[in-house]
DNA sequence: GAAAACACTTTGTATTGCAAAGTGAACGGA
DNA sequence: TCCGTTCACTTTGCAATACAAAGTGTTTTC
């Protein structure tokens, strides 16, 4: 593991918006709309957008359905977002650890060794 | 600390590249421009970019100067910067550590409890 | 029966992450 | 001494997108 493994951050996930909603589903079951809306006091239409988002990633299983005439959309993590999700938490848990360690190297070290990434 | 903390989330920190500078800086001291451009396997404009919008933000104190014939650009976190990120990096791991906890409320608990953002 | 509430979705905009291209100085070979 | 290359950046262009305001359709309330 290298410093770069930033480069790993799921952009899915990592957003702010996304990584509360993705938090949440991890700590419940499943959740509707309006649920994680209030939760997180997100606005609707933030909401909607970021269940998309994360939906088409194959993260969330959405159901859209009526009940007593009104819409009603539930959230749940897949499989596949549970383990994305998890997989970022470590990472995220790893950056973190680092950075709590303080410093510790000398400032210079890190030049020389130029290495672009391929374009 | 209720789940919509996640909105307390430095936007300018939180993003993956900047993360991963502010993360290499608070395990140093100072580095140089082209020492984080090759940890990080960033590309110069990201990098250019990335310092520029950390220093407005006041999180980091870049100095530019000429070392033989070269421009030489250093980076460092200032006192606001490095408890910014120890904040950031707190609640980021209050985020890791409850989603790590696992599933535990009943679906459906969250409903009710209207409460939009002020417009 | 008009108006407000509810549960969303769509639209508009303003931001911005990113890499390709650009800049200018120094160095290396022919 | 010219020409190309490297180095250390900065600027530019664009595609993506986060966000909230406005819109839609139903249902309840007064």
């Amino acid at each position: 593991m290298n410093a770069a493994s930033y480069q790993q951050l799921d952009r899915v996930i990592h957003e702010r918006g996304r990584l509360a909603i993705m938090s949440l589903l991890a700590a419940t079951t499943e959740l509707p709309f309006t649920g994680i809306r209030d939760a997180l006091e997100m606005t609707d239409g933030n909401v909607t957008t970021h269940l998309r988002t994360l939906q088409e990633a194959g993260y969330l299983a959405v159901t859209k359905s009526f009940q007593n005439g009104r819409p009603h959309t539930t959230a749940a993590l897949t499989v596949t977002g549970r383990k994305a999700f998890r997989h970022h938490v470590d990472l995220l848990a790893r950056i973190v650890e680092r950075a709590r360690s303080g410093p510790s190297l000398e400032p210079g070290v890190m030049s020389g060794s130029r290495l672009r990434p391929q374009t």
